[in-house]
DNA sequence: TCAACATATAACGATATGGCTATATAGTCA
DNA sequence: TGACTATATAGCCATATCGTTATATGTTGA
């Protein structure tokens, strides 16, 4: 063991700035409307192209597009069927992540309505 | 309780697509690298703005933008005497949520890693 | 009040990204 | 093979964002 970090122990606290780039770029994929939208979709069971184009009011290119970073990601599978794409959830564990960004938004907006009112009554 | 997504139960499968772009912002936060290396100095402990700014080896101004990200979405605290101001993590769950990025990417690159070594012998 | 220091903001250029239209690729069926 | 359908890619424009330099704000101490 020495002092940059090594595999399997992944604490960011601990990562090299090159490894905080993937992080980053890990986090960008979840970080548009649209690819959520296309998660959420898909949390329903799997679907294809179209019928997300349809479903997200968006052109099919557009949907062709998010979906080739989600699955690159390895967040969502592939399964083609004739010349249809049937898309699928991968990797659950991106509900996690959802959640968790979602209690924490919670939370935070929680504090801020708690500002408007009675000030200087915090906590009831 | 009607159709709509009321207030506590964020799920992020059911939450509208307007809510969705507040947990993309949430997430796009978290999608710079130079954001992830100031949370992970501040996980070390509170530092300033000149003390970060040497650090991170960028400029100051810089700096002062990013931690104004982190500030707005609760994610770091400040705490100003006389004319420096000391920053700090103020949510550390954000480390869970790094941790959590962190595992699925090495879980990723390893099967990627698999993917080269010795094909059609998977999983040894 | 003035100089000094720390931080914030403004304004800009460069780059990245989202969405579109047009077109290419590839699979099915006759 | 050729028409049709589903998806992918290319190319483009508009917008957003990073990092920079210049400057403003604000705090301390003489």
């Amino acid at each position: 063991m020495n002092r940059k970090a090594r595999s399997g122990n992944g604490k960011v606290e601990t990562l090299q700035p090159e490894a905080l780039e993937l992080v980053a770029a890990r986090f960008r994929i979840l970080a548009e409307p649209l690819r959520l939208r296309i998660l959420q979709q898909l949390h329903e069971g799997e679907k294809n192209v179209s019928e997300l184009t349809a479903i997200l009011q968006t052109t099919q290119p557009n949907v062709s597009k998010h979906l080739r970073l989600l699955q690159d990601a390895g967040f969502v599978g592939r399964r083609q069927t004739g010349n249809t794409v049937y898309c699928f959830i991968a990797d659950s564990s991106v509900f996690d992540l959802c959640n968790l960004v979602c209690t924490g938004l919670e939370a935070r907006l929680a504090s801020h309505a708690e500002l408007l009112r009675s000030p200087g009554r915090r906590g009831r």
